[in-house]
DNA sequence: ATGCGAATCTGCACGAATTGCAGACAAATG
DNA sequence: CATTTGTCTGCAATTCGTGCAGATTCGCAT
């Protein structure tokens, strides 16, 4: 197949609600948009970013009530948060087994399947107890390798 | 062996002085006590640890010639940098091929050696020329895992 | 050695990302 | 519909890192 099948994206706007609501979390019509946004989101979006989408269905919701959710989300298990772009963080609606792409001219991030992340031999790993395996493939993606300029 | 074999750190200070001199860069005082902490440092020290490590030897050396010179290091390829912690860049000045566990809880890196990293099956990768895989291995080191149960 | 030009150092200001705080406000519950 | 509690917004504060400028120093060629 050309693309990754179809993947799992953050849990649907519904299932979310009621996981806020049975950790004593209130669900607000801004933490709903903010669902609905990440659901079917394909990307790997910065608070930033996902602010900006956000303001455009609710002109002046805040940048703190983002992260806010954001956070909430993450420490539910709900969200991944990446570490891989310097100075920012990265919320990855997508909560299936996966790891990254990352080209290190634009930092555009993708999705990509490594079959064997969760079975790889590991030399010099004493008194650690290992949970999850990630993986980041750097390189370069086609419009960056094929640019004389590779800007954004 | 316990532990891993000898890794090979940063350059010795003295060719690093030379690759400088050759890309018309000076070597100054505060740059060689900057060699001589990276060579040896088994660590993976942010750029405020190494300010406060070189502050000892040398008072009233800035900040910010330590970050001009880390950046110098990482652009020579003779430091990787890296974004695993979240909001801080940490610079490893073991150049060899690696890859890293974090303790999930307090943050800590180790250096770990994983084989199969560059012969990894990648699915979903069009468009796009890799370079260089890294893997981080996520978990508790065994003090957080005895200490206070995070997880419940 | 000596001098000159270019690179560097330091201190400070600035910018981006993220969190802390407080008062107004709204969601859940009975 | 009233109460309780958590949330929203705006702003200040913090942290990490970089841009800038003037004084200084390195390194090469006299």
């Amino acid at each position: 197949m050309s693309r990754l099948a179809k993947v799992a994206f953050v849990r649907q706007p519904a299932e979310l609600t009621v996981a806020f609501r049975a950790k004593g979390l209130k669900v607000t019509p801004q933490r709903q948009l903010l669902f609905r946004l990440l659901h079917g989101h394909e990307g790997h979006p910065t608070a930033e970013g996902l602010f900006a989408e956000a303001s455009e269905q609710m002109p002046g919701i805040s940048l703190r009530t983002v992260y806010q959710t954001l956070n909430d989300l993450a420490a539910m298990g709900e969200l991944q948060v990446l570490h891989i772009t310097p100075g920012t963080s990265r919320f990855d609606p997508n909560v299936e087994s996966h790891h990254h792409a990352k080209c290190v001219s634009c930092g555009q991030l993708r999705d990509i399947h490594v079959p064997q992340a969760q079975q790889l031999e590991v030399v010099g790993l004493h008194d650690f107890h290992p949970s999850h395996t990630s993986v980041v493939v750097n390189g370069l993606c086609t419009p960056c390798a094929t640019a004389t300029d590779p800007i954004q």
